[in-house]
RNA sequence: GGGCGGUUAGCUCAGUUGGUUAGAGCGUCACAUUGACAUUGUGAAGGUCAGAGGUUCGACUCCUCUACCGCCCACCA
């Protein structure tokens, strides 16, 4: 037989394992034979854009933890991974490689340009299947998917061409964001705020001061606006007049309304409808013209007048110049702070302009959804607790976002992505001006017959596709028909969906969690998955957002694996911490959980050594009758299964419950505190444990394999290579992998209150005799003396005497059955039964003294509080009587102690 | 401006419906090389649970206020 290496080394093993489970099939569902529940997870799809950070090992992580629990209780578990196309960022990511090459796009195709995307993005992926697998990830990869692939677009296609069709998807001139830099529009939550310090200018527009930081957009402001109430003002209202302004006079009006705030600058405005979205909104109310003044490339347009196809931000002091020299400048608040409206990708500050964009309606009602709309349907959802989000604290959160809710713009101006299924009948090449949304590109225009058709250059927004991924990656829409009102599914489609749990991190709750839940209640009405588990970004030590500018606290899992191992990284990600709280990861920290791995590793080595042993004094391998000569279970066996059954019943509970961070705590507690500390200790004297040994071995690897995959894998495997009798495999007794192997089930009849309670008492005497045998300054070579009194449990000292003496590190235990105890002796009181002496003679009385002093103290300060309590008859009176009954036993306790620590404290004088 | 959350040991965090002397990991200190493990063992020190008030027989836990910190949303011409 093999033995095993004094210490784990992760890297020799982990890469063989992985192969070995993907080889094994058992990833797929279809494998496990006898499962039936299903459980599905689909993997938040990584953005092809290069390589896995800390944010996706941690999905990684919780994921497959939840995926290997489930398998193990016999679910028919499945795991989807796949990638996202991830259209901008990727796009950015292939520009910035042109650019080192000293091109744009601009000098290529949209072809070549879309190749070259491609290119880069299919690399990215293989990339990113490998550091999935490196993290021990089980999930089924064949059934791998990514957001562009021909199934995906499809359900894309068919989506879309449905929401047209009812309704729900329309093309409408609005304001939107645009981005210069990208050339494209942004959706509201990919705007981000930045502050900014700019001068905000007072100007004179002809009866009022009107206040901007951006007068470049001012060119064609006519509108004054003011509040109905403003006294100043009251009498302007519906008047109109020629204004002195940028380029020549204009024609100005005043209209009233509430928007104008009375209190902030002048009290008066002009609107901007073409730059601003409150603007926008007036001039919708009031029917105003909605004009471009900057152009998508953030160049005048000819609204502009002499200003035309310059820079418009950079023109700004011009116009200011221009003004100031007509003297319409009043004066310049040079301080003025406010939040500057930026790309979320690449910072560029935003425009808003007007343009013609595909959006979906969220408020449009939905017929066949009992004319309910989107953002109904998607608010239900969460609220009759079809959805529960965990920590729930976010469903307010969903809430609040969901009601704040406008129409999703979809359409990017960007290469890379689905394009429309959008297709023009152009007046231009002589058609009829019709929109046609179909699958293929259409022959001719259906209404005209006009064969020149303008395919729309435009692709979807990112969040479009993936909002589909539940259920397109399992075969959405061919796995779904409509009959009589009812959706039927079949396939994968109804074996899998809804998915049990969506994992994914709280900041894209909005951007995509709550897309999912609209989609999903759209195409197959009903939710995309029962819970969603929302984990925190990971952190640095400084509690910075973990990125390559900060070099020194970086964790890189790629760097992390081969020096500690996947599974301390994992455990590392689970252990202190809880949903919707950021984790601060630091590499000691994973130092740490390697060390516990080699623990864990070490404990199996212990307990397999019996097996090797050639006398096979009890290897687990021999026959029942040999076994059935040791029945008497001691009291360490007694309690070690004892609180094996209730750690099997407690962590499986927390993982049921969502609590992993407490599963894998407690997990982590009984195998080392009181497996490794105790009760392994124990067997070195108590002889005879190989059995109870060697299963709570094969449990704890069974409980450890969803945190820890690989070095429980690697044990297992040992095992049933070198221990095992062959036979046993035939009967399916053990599963060529624990990835298979039924989780732990708690034996109830093995609880045992009262062995609990007697070996604390034990563990309490040995760990008193520790505590003091330090206070002395014996070292622990040096063996002593103790004399142990109680007057009811002498029977459970005798039992456990060997224990005792060897984990106290004693060479004589004398069990006092007399009253008479012993003078100059160390007093130890371990509870109000037992009571401990040690003759380690008399130096010391005065230290003794003290000390016990000390505890008199401590007792009396307990005990005085305690007391009154119980003299209160209000206490009596609103105290539950157990509660009454549990105070006085303890004062009684109180008080024996402070009896026998008197006793003795005159015994020292 | 609107909303959400946090404040518990040096650090990072648990603390389940109010009920033993408030816990863990890491770190710190002392001792130890005893054949599973120095990636270790044994032991110790360390907390007025942010502050004030209230409810209660009893508050880390429930309520109110204050202070500080963090986040989300909206965004002012």
């Amino acid at each position: 037989m093999q033995e095993l290496d004094k210490t784990y080394n992760a890297a020799q093993f982990e890469d063989a394992i992985y192969r070995a489970w993907e080889a094994s099939g058992y990833f797929n569902p279809d494998k496990l034979a006898s499962a039936k529940e299903p459980f599905t997870i689909s993997m938040p799809p990584p953005n092809a854009t290069g390589t896995l950070h800390t944010g996706h090992a941690m999905m990684l992580v919780l994921q497959d933890l939840m995926i290997r629990f489930n398998r193990m209780r016999g679910k028919k578990a499945l795991w989807v991974p796949g990638t996202d196309h991830a259209s901008i960022a990727s796009q950015n990511k292939v520009e910035k490689q042109l650019a080192k090459e000293g091109i744009t796009r601009h000098d290529m195709s949209r072809e070549e340009f879309i190749a070259r995307i491609e290119k880069y993005v299919e690399e990215s992926r293989s990339t990113i299947r490998n550091q999935i697998r490196k993290m021990g990830s089980s999930c089924d990869w064949s059934r791998e998917r990514y957001t562009l692939d021909e199934g995906l677009s499809h359900a894309v296609k068919t989506i879309f061409i449905r929401m047209h069709s009812d309704g729900l998807i329309y093309r409408g001139n609005r304001i939107v964001n645009w981005c210069p830099r990208c050339k494209s529009t942004l959706a509201d939550d990919e705007v981000k705020y930045k502050e900014e310090q700019a001068p905000f200018y007072y100007l004179k527009y002809g009866p009022v001061i009107i206040g901007t930081v951006r007068p470049e957009t001012k060119f064609l402001d006519k509108t004054i606006v003011v509040h109905p109430d403003d006294p100043r003002y009251k009498a302007l209202i519906g008047q109109e007049f020629d204004v002195e302004w940028i380029e020549g006079p204009v024609r100005a009006h005043v209209i009233a309304d509430a928007v104008a705030d009375m209190t902030f600058g002048s009290g008066a405005m002009t609107i901007t409808p073409g730059h601003s979205f409150e603007d926008f909104e007036l001039a919708q109310k009031y029917h105003l013209p909605v004009e471009k003044v900057i152009d998508e490339d953030g160049n005048f347009t000819e609204a502009a007048g002499s200003f035309v196809g310059k820079n418009a931000r950079e023109n700004r002091a011009a116009i200011i110049d221009v003004l100031r020299k007509k003297g319409l400048v009043d004066r310049v608040d040079e301080h003025y702070t406010h939040n500057l409206s930026v790309c979320y990708r690449c910072g560029t500050p935003v425009d808003p302009l007007p343009s013609l964009q595909w959006f979906v309606d969220v408020d449009k009602k939905i017929k066949h959804r009992k004319d309910k709309s989107l953002k109904e349907l998607s608010l239900e959802a969460v609220e009759s607790g079809s959805i529960t989000i965990i920590p729930n604290q976010f469903e307010k959160r969903y809430f609040q976002w969901m009601h704040n809710l406008h129409d999703w713009c979809i359409s990017r101006q960007i290469a890379f992505g689905h394009r429309l299924p959008v297709y023009y009948c152009e007046k231009e090449g002589g058609g009829c001006g019709e929109t046609i949304v179909a699958h293929e590109p259409p022959a001719h225009c259906p209404k005209c017959k006009n064969t020149f058709l303008r395919h729309d250059e435009d692709t979807l927004d990112t969040w479009f596709s993936s909002a589909l991924w539940t259920f397109s990656t399992l075969g959405w829409p061919d796995n779904a028909e409509e009959k009589h009102g009812n959706i039927i599914k079949k396939g994968d489609l109804a074996a899998f969906h809804p998915t049990s749990v969506m994992e994914t991190g709280y900041d894209i709750l909005p951007l995509w969690v709550a897309r999912m839940i609209m989609m999903s209640e759209y195409a197959l009405r009903e939710e995309p998955f029962k819970t969603v588990y929302l984990h925190g970004l990971v952190l640095d030590i400084n509690r910075k957002k973990m990125s390559k500018s900060n070099e020194e606290t970086l964790i890189d899992p790629l760097d992390v694996i081969p020096k500690y191992g996947a599974d301390a990284l994992r455990i590392s990600m689970l252990v202190g911490v809880t949903p919707g709280n950021d984790l601060l990861l630091g590499e000691e920290k994973i130092a740490s959980y390697r060390n516990f791995i080699n623990k864990l590793w070490n404990i199996s080595r212990f307990i397999l050594q019996f097996g090797m042993d050639t006398s096979g004094v009890d290897t687990p391998g021999r026959s029942d009758t040999q076994k059935k000569k040791r029945d008497t279970h001691t009291l360490a066996d007694a309690w070690i299964l004892s609180r094996l059954a209730r750690t099997i019943e407690s962590v499986t509970r927390a993982l049921e419950t969502f609590h992993f961070a407490q599963a894998a705590e407690e997990l982590r507690a009984f195998t080392w505190d009181e497996i490794a500390d105790w009760y392994l200790e124990i067997s070195k004297v108590e002889k005879g444990k190989h059995d109870i040994l060697f299963s709570l071995l094969e449990k704890i690897l069974a409980l450890w394999h969803p945190f820890t995959p690989f070095v429980t894998e690697v044990v297992y495997q040992h095992i049933r290579e070198n221990v095992h009798p062959k036979t046993k495999h035939e009967k399916g007794e053990h599963p060529a992998t624990l990835m298979i192997h039924p989780w732990p089930v708690a034996d109830k009849k093995t609880i045992n209150e009262k062995a609990e309670k007697e070996f604390a008492l034990i563990r309490t005497l040995i760990q008193t005799i520790r505590n003091a045998r330090a206070e002395h300054g014996i070292p622990p070579a040096q063996k002593i003396q103790a004399l142990i009194w109680s007057k009811r449990l002498q029977p459970l000292i005798a039992d456990n005497e060997q224990i005792i003496k060897h984990l106290a590190r004693l060479d004589f235990l004398t069990i006092l059955t007399t009253e008479e105890k012993p003078h100059n002796a160390v007093f130890l009181k371990i509870s109000d039964d037992i009571e401990a002496y040690l003759p380690l003679g008399m130096r010391k009385t005065e230290e003794e003294r003290v000390k016990i002093k000390k505890e008199i103290d401590t007792l009396q300060g307990l005990l005085t509080p305690l007391n009154n309590r119980l003299a209160d008859q209000e206490f009596h009176k609103g105290a539950p009587r157990h509660i009454v009954e549990k105070e006085t036993k303890k004062r009684d306790e109180y008080i024996a102690s402070l009896e026998t620590l008197e006793e003795q404290l005159k015994k020292l004088i």
